[in-house]
DNA sequence: AACATTTTCGCAAACGTTTGCGGCAAAGTA
DNA sequence: TACTTTGCCGCAAACGTTTGCGAAAATGTT
């Protein structure tokens, strides 16, 4: 694209510098406000675009953030998506989007897309596979701040934004136990994942201070055709599976798929509880009661931190969003 | 960001000119082999990557899309994205993301983004409240194609990629037809939308053909609520509904929560059929029949169209993607 | 009147690439 | 041997901004 008004041409038409109309258009003090005016007004009249081309050459300063995430399609990480292109925006930054399908390989692309684009700073939801995570540390020799979130690596020493994992699974135990559930079914994501760890050590040590009385199965699913058939195989009338936590959006949706087929009444037949940020569990009648895991919040959070590594903070810092429980009709 | 290696030290660590490192990365006729050689060795060595605000600004030439869309967190618009993008990184280009909120005046501010940040081209799905698309064409005064997606203008001179409107609910109708139904409540979306009337009107004409003998009411929701309320209010016991065609995944799950509300049978008490990516029809049980209106392949149609635009093409195109039934159990 | 200070503007280098064009040495040809 | 052609490389302008520093005119002070 080449759009015709340049300095140059302003600065043509006015007989004054380049450097000058540069200025004015910054509202550099040594400039008179009159000067300034004219140029302005010249400005909006040539449809002048500063070319951010220019100024990130000359200023070593790109203007863009990356958000790389396994999968665009996913109901997390678009609100986390959406969340941080509304905080982008209001600072003047634009977000560039890279898909690495979980991929390591890929991800290792990604980052040299990153470095070509010179971008200011990446926020990361690695993927299942990804182990070293050195090429991601590469980027701080770099100066680019990198935030991991959601899917965050075991290491300490990065920054990290993610949802409280092991309160918002002590929550969810809480909210069972309170409602008296007796036989319960645990259904939780990849077992390699921490965030799963997490979530199961928390989930597992709440219901076992309960002493003997409570009886917890727990399962993993890594999609949702794996949750249906694990709630098809669990339920069974010799085993008196009275709820089922669901530890994602994406379990759920089997969970519940199961149960359809299984024509089971929710709640009098079964319970059920999920992390989730909250669309599915509203499709359902009763809704879902749900502990929240959104997408949104957790964005708005990475975004405060990553404003924060660009103002110079050079500490490491891991944050959470502490989740919500939202009472639906399912208990 | 400031990466340590540029042509220029390498040219210094090799005592050849930056204009020979340049073209022996490129891999220029002019460059002997031996050269290329030694300059592709230290460039990796010195983990040289090209800095492409330098390059653009060069070339005048950026490899970066723009895609607006109202909200990222949409199930439609993700799928999309998720597609152009996978186009996008084979052929070296990047996307931006921008989301308008379906607001005109956001629409414009991020034209204005996009004109500062050189973007190669723009895939937009403008909001309902969009009138004026001057604006957009003016992008082409700038050489910078547009691609209408989704929600699209309907004047006429400009690149739009759609589905087949008519043809989708003409399939849809059809269905019906063929599943016996005589008595069909229609939701459709926006009135305002040229998408909306187009569904409509062929849908009633479909309809209208058999005569007299069937019954159709059609309605218009713009939001799940709106939907799930017209079915309270339509599936009372004098008014014999015996189908109902949703056109979107949104008023679907409208529909789905009131049907549960209900107690219905599907498809015993009451027939279900949308127009949908698929996600949505499969949470349920039995799973709803759809017209597939799949985000991804009008992703992937829309990138072939902006190719052809760079690559020269000047005439103006409506393509559309043609839709296919799935047949669930919900008829 | 002379000198000092302030205001306002301009010069040109710099950022990191690309690329038209020219130069030099080697090879080819008559 | 003399001239022509080819291979291989280098020079430096260009892209559109930013910005350190300096200059000239206006204003202030003694």
């Amino acid at each position: 694209m080449k759009p015709k008004a340049t300095l140059k041409k302003i600065s043509d038409k006015l007989q004054i510098s380049i450097s000058t109309v540069s200025r004015a258009l910054k509202n550099h003090p040594d400039i008179s406000e009159h000067t300034k005016q004219k140029v302005k007004e010249l400005a909006e009249l040539m449809d002048y675009e500063p070319n951010n081309y220019a100024i990130s050459l000359r200023t070593n300063n790109s203007k863009v953030f990356c958000i790389m995430v396994p999968q665009i399609s996913n109901l997390f990480y678009h609100s986390f998506i959406s969340a941080v292109e509304e905080e982008a925006r209001l600072y003047g930054f634009s977000l560039m989007i890279l898909q690495s399908g979980g991929d390591p390989a890929i991800e290792i692309a990604n980052l040299k897309i990153c470095r070509q684009n010179r971008v200011a700073g990446i926020f990361v939801a690695i993927g299942t596979a990804t182990i070293d995570i050195q090429p991601f540390l590469k980027m701080d020799d770099l100066d680019v701040p990198v935030i991991f979130f959601d899917k965050v690596p075991s290491f300490q020493a990065c920054n990290k934004v993610c949802i409280a994992d092991a309160k918002a699974a002590t929550i969810a135990a809480d909210v069972l136990l309170r409602n008296n559930k007796k036989n319960i079914l645990g259904i939780f994501g990849d077992p390699e994942m921490s965030i799963t760890k997490k979530r199961l050590d928390a989930f597992s040590q709440k219901i076992a201070e309960k002493g003997k009385s409570i009886q917890l199965k727990t399962k993993h699913a890594l999609t949702a055709e794996a949750a249906r058939k694990i709630v098809h195989k669990c339920l069974t009338p010799l085993q008196k599976i009275d709820a089922i936590f669901c530890m994602s959006d994406e379990i759920l949706t089997g969970v519940m798929k199961a149960v359809q087929e299984l024509k089971l009444k929710v709640p009098e037949s079964i319970g059920i509880i999920a992390h989730s940020n909250g669309f599915i569990p509203n499709l359902y009648s009763p809704e879902i009661s749900y502990v929240e895991t959104s997408g949104h919040k957790l964005g708005k959070l990475a975004y405060n931190r990553m404003s924060a590594c660009l103002s110079g903070s050079t500490f490491i810092q891991e944050l959470t969003v502490e989740s919500i429980y939202i009472e639906g009709g399912s208990l």
